[in-house]
Parts: C-alpha cells; structure tokens; sequence
RNA sequence: GCCGGGAUGGCGGAAUUGGCAGACGCGCUGGACUUAGGAUCCAGUGCCCUAAAGGCGUGCAGGUUCAAGUCCUGUUCCCGGCACCA
C-alpha cells in the first residue's frame, strides 16, 4: 500500500472534531450509567431458577465484611467469579451466584464508640455503600437471596444451630485460657493475636485469662476433617497442606509415670505422651511443662521452684509472643522429686524445663536423649544420662564406626529394652503399646494440634448465645420456640468490665423455661466464623423462616461448584465450614460431606512491591478508577495484569492501556456494525478471501483459548490478550473488509458478534452496549457461547524454523500438514541453510512435523 | 529448621506436552494526521556490535539431550505458611 492509500484509508477513519457524535467515542461513564439503570430496574435479572432443567453451576465469593467501602482486592475477587458466573450462563447453566454481608464483629462496635452511632446503623449503611459499589461494577449477583448475618432473620439459625449443638453434645462449657486484650477489655480469637499482641492495638501484649467458655467440639471430626482432605481434588495443594498442619494429627501413646514418692499429691501419676513409645527403656527423665499441674502443686510449697517456674513461664509467654517459640535456649530445673517408668520400674528424675508446651499432648513428655534431638541437647547441657535403646540395622557393616547420637529414625533394632529387645521398632511401637494397655497404665492414643472451638465472645455485636443459667437448674437452652434471642439495640457500648450486654438488665434478667424461676441470661455472644459456616445454605433458601434452609434445595446446589477468596481463609473460615457441614449431615440436614468442590484463592493485590495499606499510602480507591476509566476497565485490568492466584502489581498506567483496548473494540464496531443490514445473519460463505480467511482462523483460535482457559487454569490474562490479538487483526483488516466483496459482511458481522460475546464476562457494559449496536436484540446474559471449530481455525500453511546444530537459521513456509519428507526437502532446498550445510556432513537431521527440523552438522 | 510459591527485557507478564524465548499490555523511539495532542493510526523496541554478519541471553554452577525457561544435581535470594508438636 502506498502512504497515499494509507492516508485516504485513514482519513475515513477518522473522527473529525466538526462531525463527531456523542456515541462516536467510547464514553464509559454514559454506557455503563444507562445499563446500570436498564439491569435495576430488572431484579430478577441475575436470579437463579428454582426449577430448572439445566445444569446448577453455584458459583460463589467469599462474602466481605461491610467495612463500607470496596477495595482493590475485592474487584479482584469479584470480578473472578463474576467473569466465571457469566460464562456458565452463556453455557446454558443454572447459575447461583449470591452476595450477602460478614455483618457482625468488633469494628461495628470501635465506630459506635468513635462516631456514637449505634452498630446496627453504621452496619447497614456499610452494606448499602458497598451494595451500591457493587451494583456500579456491575456485578451480577442474585439479590433476592441477600444474607446479612447481623439480621435476626438471620442470626436466629446460628442460635437454632447452637441448640442442636447442645443437644447432641458438641456444645459443652468449661473453663480455659482465653486471650485477653486489656484495652479492648475482652477476649480475642486466636485469629486476632498477631505476634503475641492485640491485632487492632499493636502495643497491647495479649494476657492469658481463665474464663468460663462455649466451646464447639469440631475435634470430633479431627479424623474426618484431615481424612477428606484426600477427597478434595479442586483445591489448591496448599490450603490442604496448611489445614494438614493445623489439624496435626499424630499416633502415639499415653503412659502413667507414677511419683516414686508420691507424699500426698494430688497429682501423682504423670501421664506423658509420646509417639515413640519403643524407646521408653532409654528414658532418663520426665520433662514438665512449666505450667504442669503437678509443678505448680510442688511450686506452692517451694518457694524458690516458685521463682524458678515463673522464670521459665515467663521466657515462653515472651518467646510466644515474638514469635520464636523453638529458638529459645532449652534450659530447666530439676524438681527433686522422681518418677518410676513402670516399663522397668527405673527411678528417674522430674524436672521442668521451657521446652515443653502445656497445650500440646500432657504437657508432660518422657526425656529419651539417645532418640531425640531436644532431648539429647537438653541432656548435654544437664548432665543427665544418655542410654541407647536403638541400634541401626545395618551396624554390623561398619562395626569401628562410632554410632553417632541421637539416633531419631525409625529405621534401627531395640536393645537395652528387656523383652523387647530385638524388636524392629515398628513392630516394638505396636507391642510395648498392647504391653501398657494390658498393664494398665498406658494405651495408644491420637493427639490433635487442632483444639475445640471457642465460640464465646465478651462483645456485644455477635449473635446471643442462646443459653440461661438457672440457680435451681443450672444450664438451661433457650426453648426452640423462644428463638430468636434478639440482640438488644439500646445499649452503650462504651461500657467495659464483662461483657456489653451484661450491663443490660432487660436482657440479662429472663424466666427458667423449666422451673419459671428467675434466671441469668447468657451475655456473651458468638464468635462470627459461626455466621460464614453456613451461610452458603443459607443462600439457597434466604428467606425459609421454618428452618434455615429446605434440605432439598440445598441438595439441589450442593455442593459450592467454584469458591473464590483469599488464601487467608485458608484455615479459620475454610475449617470450620467444613465442620459445620460435617455436622448438619449427621443431622439429616444435607447429603454432601464436604461444603466445597473446587477452591480458588486469588492473589493479593500489591502496588510499589508491598500490599496495599493506608499506612504505607498506596492503596488504589477503586471508586476513583470506576470514575476515570469506568468500570469495565477496572475490573478488566485486575484480571488482565497477572494470572488471579499470583499476586498482581497494580500499576496505574496498565489499566489505561486496557480502556485504550476497550475504546478500540468500540470504534471498530461502531465502524463496522451494520443493524439495518439484512445480510448479517447469513451464513458465513465458504470462499472466503484469503485475508478474511485470516480472520475467520484467528477468531476460532481465539475462541479456543478463551474457553480453554475458563474450563482450565483460569489464566484469564493470557486470553485477555489472545481477545486483543483479534481486534488487533480486525484493525489491520479493516479496510480490506469494508472495501472488500459483500461476501465478507456476513463473516464480519459474526466475528463482531462472536467477539462481544467473548467481551462479556470481562467487560460486561461494553459488551451489552455493543450487542446493540450490532442490532442484537436478544439478552447477551444468556447468549449461547461461541463454539469452537477445529477445521475453521486449522492453517494451511505454516512457518517451520530450521536449525543448524541447534541454533536458528532459517524458516521455511510448508503446507500444515506437510509430511517430515516434504518438510526435510524444503528445508535442505533453504538459500540459507545450503550455504551452511554445504562441506560439512550431516551427522543428524531431526525433523518434527509441524514444529521443527535440527540439521546437526559437523 | 520444615512445607509451599517464585526469580524471564526498562516494567506487569507470555511460552499449557522438552521444539522459533519475550505473546499481550505498559513505557520508550520514530513517523502520519492535526491549530494543538496527554486523542488516534502506522512502524520499531531483549542485550552487545557503527551497520550487515555474528555473538550473548530466562537468579547462579554443573549435567542429560539433536534441542532446556521447561527435565536432573547442587546452590543463592525473595514471598507466604508452619514451627521445641514430644
């Protein structure tokens, strides 16, 4: 082409200030204003359908906290699955896809105070900002099915969960060590310990507090929990491995050390365990805990032990709270008292040391040096006897060797061990463990990191524990009937010593449902990771106020098809879900085993290297973005700048280039759209020219990777910008096209149908404003997906490079499905490649039809 | 210490099975159009070399192979999780 038909071509392309149209231009704000309006004003739009003859698909985000305003992350997270909840209905599925509000907690409850409005109003305004936000993204989510945890309507199934709970004995009370935060004047979750401090006062080191609690016994299902993780072939490697972890589970054996001189303690038997119970005859002392009942029994009568012990709880409370438990120096004190092993009946002695945690297994442990690594430091250090009960198997081959201690693996023979000698120690492990049980004084056991779960919070907006204590009848359940144990509204929350609501007389004074005598009113409320357990079923069903939800629909959308959030729920939420629905299934109240099919944690969203934070002054509003660059963009950039599950840069200029993307695809069809042309449903003709013919294979191949990445690894990124190669062509082609044979109009008009559809779970505005324009009429939402044509994407020619001795030399054009013999001849027959051949000898010649042909020369 | 994930141009990132490294986007350079351009369009853009030719190049060091970002061995650094778990 000359540059004068370049010019002409272009100036017809062009818009000219004088005669440009308001629709001319790509306008987000005014496309996506009107659409917004259009989908309101149709709530049913985006609802599932309850009798349905096809395929369910639940697709569902992780709901959000109503902080009141929407941040990069959540778009993020949002978009993800909005794009996947489009694609399944343009698939023909039944697709839920729900929203709804993590409405209880703290944060309502520090606003109260700050700003003196009540948390009921604060949160609902949260909700409806956010629900606004949502709804200018334009995000498509079912709203009939809205869940608000905070809601009576709500929060009176967690109560009605709580009951069936106690009924069935998964809900006990007892007395334990519970975080305190002394500013906050309440106990804190696990969760919101961060280093040993308060996670919203990063000054306040947390107290340990004896506290009466709830507990829920999801230990219960320890086994089944770790055992179903096998099961969950859709989730990421990782969170299986954390949950793993945080379940903990380890085979051992508990065994009763008795006190040699036991006096009249109270504790007189020690119970230790340990998973290595073959090693027992190689005990030379028994390790406490600082904290061990019995240690705090011989500390009360001795003053300087007293000293001593609060030495040694104090290095573990600092240690704990920086974080580095394991790197603190082994050191402890002997007790002066002894043990008996009661496998051999030796007298070893008790001593306390700062390696031993009172919150795993019995805080107490038998101390084998010769057979662990601790212990043998430990023993090193105190001079206590080290004794081999284990020898390897294979000794005998190097018998000068020094055997090196300690010895840990499992791989070696007993000695030193009476009867047992001889014994591999797999097998030993099994008999010395039978020996304990039939003797008595021992048995094998499980042991589990994971703890039961301590639902009980000293705070005000949570859910009421829906229990009273009685002076005649102690515990007594709230009646079914009674349900829902409202959350007073009138309250100061500023209030602090005990719980808020222990303050409110009205709701602390109540009748006995079972001797109508007075009494006491549960104040403490639950913690909120029980709303986010269930609250999936709850969207099945959002408005059944006989139960929580009707089983058989639930059946119907179980499990979750698709669950997406951040990775760090990796264990709390994703936990105790699984328990919840482990529960209801023994109830009767679900068939499904596991809440969850397939999970997706997507990646953080950082900027200038660090996560986005007010502090370091980096976050990205994503209301300013909607207002610059619109909506479509935004959400489109979030999933164009990296693959979801990696960490994705924000970086200011990237979002740009994807508006300049949308702005071409918009030009290009309002250039090219043709409503009134009856010609542009016809078939598409088979003789094509051969640059229409490009962009017919171009818009097949693109199909196939745009679906191929949302059956597959998701990495919608990279078909993104297999969708920007299209429109990249279609410009290249353009004047061609419009100049071209009428024969083309067909093929141009079901490219340009084909790539709005394709635009749809990305940039949904845009793709709905240039559905119309294309003189399309009928409801993109559910438009059938473009299929994929194999024949129609195949090549005829295709360029094979051709290496010299492995490096790049040439490349020559053959037919696609050229054969190797065609190929070698074309590529010997290369210019290039016969000067470089030419003297030497052929040592090799690979040729890998349709990829590349090697000549190894010499 | 243990378990994951990662390291590729100036930047974000591609390369799905061992087969042309750097798709796509940003940025930059040049050009066209324009009263103007922070709009748009076209072209170029890994590094070295004046250009051609050529050489080098996926954290580092080796190895396997006709061929390695991809597989193997060792190693460094970064991010995340767990951590005296008996």
């Amino acid at each position: 082409m000359t540059t004068n038909d370049k010019s002409a071509a272009q100036a017809e392309h062009t818009q000219t200030a004088p005669g440009l149209e308001p629709n001319d231009r790509y306008d987000a704000q005014r496309i996506e204003t009107k659409w917004m309006e259009r989908w309101q004003s149709n709530p049913s739009l985006y609802a599932a359908e309850k009798d349905s003859s096809h395929k369910k698909y639940y697709v569902l985000e992780m709901l959000p906290y109503p902080s009141g305003v929407l941040h990069m992350g959540h778009v993020r997270n949002y978009s993800i699955g909005d794009a996947l909840a489009r694609y399944m209905w343009m698939n023909g599925y039944n697709v839920l896809h729900p929203m709804g509000w993590d409405s209880f907690g703290l944060p309502a409850e520090n606003a109260a105070i700050q700003n003196n409005t009540p948390p009921r109003e604060w949160t609902l305004r949260n909700i409806a900002s956010m629900k606004a936000q949502m709804t200018r993204i334009g995000f498509a989510y079912d709203w009939s099915r809205e869940v608000t945890t905070c809601l009576p309507e709500y929060y009176r199934w967690n109560q009605w969960f709580f009951l069936k709970l106690y009924e069935k004995g998964l809900a006990y009370r007892k007395k334990s060590k519970v975080n305190w935060c002394p500013k906050c004047a309440t106990v804190l979750a696990n969760e919101q310990v961060v280093g040993g401090r308060c996670w919203r006062h990063e000054d306040t080191v947390v107290e340990q507090r004896e506290l009466e609690q709830w507990f829920l016994r999801i230990t219960n299902y320890a086994d089944e929990l770790l055992r179903d993780l096998d099961k969950l072939e859709g989730w990421p490697e990782k969170v299986k491995t954390m949950q793993r972890n945080w379940i903990g589970r380890s085979e051992g054996t508990l065994v009763d050390f008795k006190l040699a001189d036991p006096g009249d303690s109270a504790n007189a038997t020690i119970t230790v365990f340990t998973t290595r119970v073959d090693t027992i005859f190689g005990a030379t002392s028994v390790q406490l805990a600082p904290e061990h009942p019995l240690v705090q029994e011989l500390a009360a009568k001795d003053p300087k032990l007293r000293a001593e012990v609060d030495q040694l709880i104090a290095e573990q409370r600092k240690a704990k709270e920086v974080g580095d438990i394991g790197a603190i120096e082994k050191h402890g004190v002997a007790t002066g008292r002894f043990a008996l092993n009661p496998f051999n009946g030796e007298k070893i002695p008790i001593w306390v040391a700062n390696y031993i945690l009172m919150d795993y297994g019995t805080g107490a442990i038998m101390s084998v040096p010769a057979h662990d690594e601790r212990d043998y430091d430990f023993a090193k250090k105190f001079a206590l006897n080290i004794r081999r009960v284990i020898v390897p198997r294979i000794s005998h081959t190097d018998e000068t060797a020094e055997l090196t201690l300690p010895f840990t693996t499992m791989d070696g023979l007993l000695v030193n061990s009476g009867e047992f000698d001889g014994l591999s120690c797999a097998d030993a492990l099994k008999k010395m463990a039978g020996h304990a049980e039939s003797k008595g004084f021992g048995k094998a056991t499980v042991t589990y990191r994971l703890k039961d779960w301590g639902v009980s919070r000293q705070r005000y907006w949570g859910t009421p524990i829906p229990m009273l204590y009685c002076e005649k009848d102690g515990i007594v359940p709230v009646p079914e009937k009674d349900l829902p144990v409202i959350l007073p509204e009138k309250i100061d929350v500023s209030l602090t010593g005990g719980s808020p609501l222990s303050h409110v007389p009205e709701f602390v004074n109540a009748t006995c449902p079972k001797c109508g005598g007075c009494a006491r009113r549960e104040t403490d409320t639950m913690d909120t990771f029980v709303d986010s357990s269930w609250y999936f079923y709850r969207y099945t069903d959002a408005h059944n106020d006989h139960a929580p939800f009707d089983t058989k629909t639930a059946n119907y959308w179980f499990s979750i098809d698709q669950y997406i959030g951040g990775v760090e729920h990796a264990i709390l939420h994703l936990i105790y879900s699984r328990f919840w629905t482990k529960f209801m299934r023994d109830m009767g109240l679900v068939e499904n085993d596991e809440p969850i099919h397939r999970l997706f944690t997507q990646g953080m969203v950082i900027k200038d290297g660090a996560k986005m934070s007010k502090s370091l002054g980096n976050v990205v509003s994503p209301d300013e973005m909607i207002a610059r660059y619109g909506a479509d963009s935004a959400r489109m950039y979030s999933l164009f700048a990296a693959p979801p599950d990696r960490d994705l840069d924000w970086q200011d200029k990237g979002i740009e280039g994807i508006q300049r993307f949308l702005s071409r695809v918009y030009r290009f069809i309002h250039r090219n759209a043709q409503p009134d042309h009856s010609d542009r449903h016809k078939p598409v003709p088979a003789d094509l020219t051969p640059e229409a013919r490009n962009i017919q294979r171009k818009l097949h191949k693109t199909i196939k990777r745009v679906s191929d990445d949302f059956q597959g690894r998701w990495h919608f990124n990279t078909c993104i910008a297999a969708i920007m190669e299209l429109v990249n062509e279609l410009y290249a082609f353009e004047e061609n096209a419009r100049t071209a044979s009428s024969a083309n109009i067909p093929l141009l008009a079901d490219v340009q149908r084909k790539l709005v559809i394709m635009l749809a779970p990305f940039a949904p505005y845009l793709a709905f404003e240039l559905w119309e324009m294309l003189g399309e009429t009928s409801n993109l939402l559910k438009e059938s997906w473009p299929q994929y044509d194999p024949a129609l994407a195949k090549e005829d020619e295709i360029e094979i490079p051709v290496q010299v001795s492995g490096k790049l030399r040439s490349v020559v054009t053959v037919p696609a499905d050229a054969t190797e013999e065609l190929i070698k001849t074309a590529a010997l027959n290369d210019d290039k490649i016969k000067k470089l051949i030419d003297g030497k000898q052929m040592v090799k010649l690979i040729v890998v039809p349709g990829k590349l042909v090697n000549l190894v020369v010499r």
